[in-house]
DNA sequence: CAGTGGTCTAGACCACTAC
DNA sequence: TAGTGGTCTAGACCACTGT
């Protein structure tokens, strides 16, 4: 239960706080003095608290001024994100999932760039349904790397959480990712799978995703059928998460 | 030309020798001892220099081993998020824009609370179709707060950046912004402005936007024609910008 | 004007990685 | 085991906000 780091602590403290509504929306923080005196800690290790909810959008900073609540419900992490199984429980929901498809083919150019191997290098495919309460939700046509398809390939059909199941498996961590997000019309198969018509809005999610070293595990191209979830981003001018790039 | 915060002429010089190709997606950074020998600054400083690449997506950082380039592309700032004009500048492309409907109304029960004002409040509504390069791409179906709605009206309908008019205007800073991102079918509306069949699937961000404050400013309804506009998210375990939350 | 956050320094110790 | 990043301290000065 303890928190060995300190900053990390206050940060708790003070989101708890926030969520709480000791501090409602628009209400001002204590000073950074006052918080180092409460926490006996140094000004510096407050900022790093406080440096933590400004980037995660719940409150605001500005110089010569008191820090504000701007949101009280918390965003949640990479992981939940991530992991469909993981965000699906933690919002009390059953996540479930099936492999329709897996075979081993080549790279095609574009795949082979965001993978970082050589054009028609052997790849794995994978094309998965996600299920949300026994729902279809979430299509993904997944291209794993060489080095981490076989290990994907032993995996059961029915394997609630890959990403679990890799890490427990390989000691594999996914650290980082690229989202793109835009809309497409569901095609034959995506109709077929989510059960709705074809030509209907999907919310499409072209990710890569890396290891902490920089190294590509996967890519995929999943699309949500529209109703089932909405992605949400919080940014500021002090922080830049998202962007607007050309199709 | 000079840049007066150290720790941002640090961060902007290993953002050029990234871009630049001098270290490679893959490569390790130097270490924070030789960083700050090099700039005659702090270890602090340095730090502070390349948590702002961490925060981008940049880089991928663990404790005992060298920092690692995980992209060579920078990410956009929210200033070109959310202005669409200024956006459409730095890519190289021209934005237009036109009012289409404009006028006072009473805030219904969701935007009374999304602009924390009572319901029922006066609020303004405006209807806005935006072009790049002369094509439209977006329709917004945005709604002002009346402390700020008055001066909306003002503007003229061919009104290329609001963001920016209003900030020459009254001082006006938006600083914070909130996007729910999903895919809907095309309204008759949408259909016929976006210059597409009904049904068609469009992009739609919801958004709020509040100033430095954490005061609400407007709450709107942007829908994206496909093909036009991606948006991207870059996260990591250690920064959360994005979420997945239920419809 | 006093108070606040933004920047910066020069140390220290520890946990972890890579060799 | 040497080097690296993560944490923390106790100061300092400055730019800005609010009154």
């Amino acid at each position: 239960m303890s928190e060995p780091r300190r900053h990390e602590r206050i940060a708790d403290e003070l989101r708890r706080a926030i969520a709480d509504g000791h501090y409602p929306v628009g209400a001002a923080l204590p000073s950074e003095a006052e918080l180092a005196a409460a926490h006996d800690a140094s000004r510096g290790t407050v900022r790093q608290a406080v440096a933590a909810l400004l980037a995660e959008g719940l409150i605001g900073s500005r110089q010569g001024a008191r820090r504000v609540v701007l949101s009280t419900t918390p965003s949640q992490s990479f992981t939940e994100l991530r992991s469909f199984a993981q965000w699906a429980r933690a919002g009390g929901r059953t996540a479930g999932g099936r492999v329709l498809a897996s075979s081993w083919d080549v790279a095609r150019t574009e795949e082979a760039g965001l993978l970082q191997v050589r054009h028609k290098d052997p790849v794995l495919r994978v094309l998965r349904l996600r299920t949300l309460d026994s729902e279809p939700v979430l299509l993904e046509r997944t291209v794993y790397a060489e080095w981490i398809g076989s290990a994907v390939a032993a995996l059961p059909e029915d394997c609630e959480s890959v990403t679990q199941r890799l890490y427990d498996d390989t000691g594999l961590v996914l650290a980082h990712g690229e989202h793109h997000l835009d809309a497409v019309a569901a095609g034959t198969a995506d109709a077929d799978h989510l059960r709705l018509r074809r030509g209907s809005p999907l919310l499409r999610v072209r990710r890569t995703t890396t290891t902490a070293e920089g190294r590509p595990v996967e890519t995929s191209d999943d699309r949500y059928r529209p109703g089932s979830v909405v992605f949400t981003v919080r940014n500021s001018t002090q922080t830049n998460p998202l962007a607007r790039t050309r199709a």
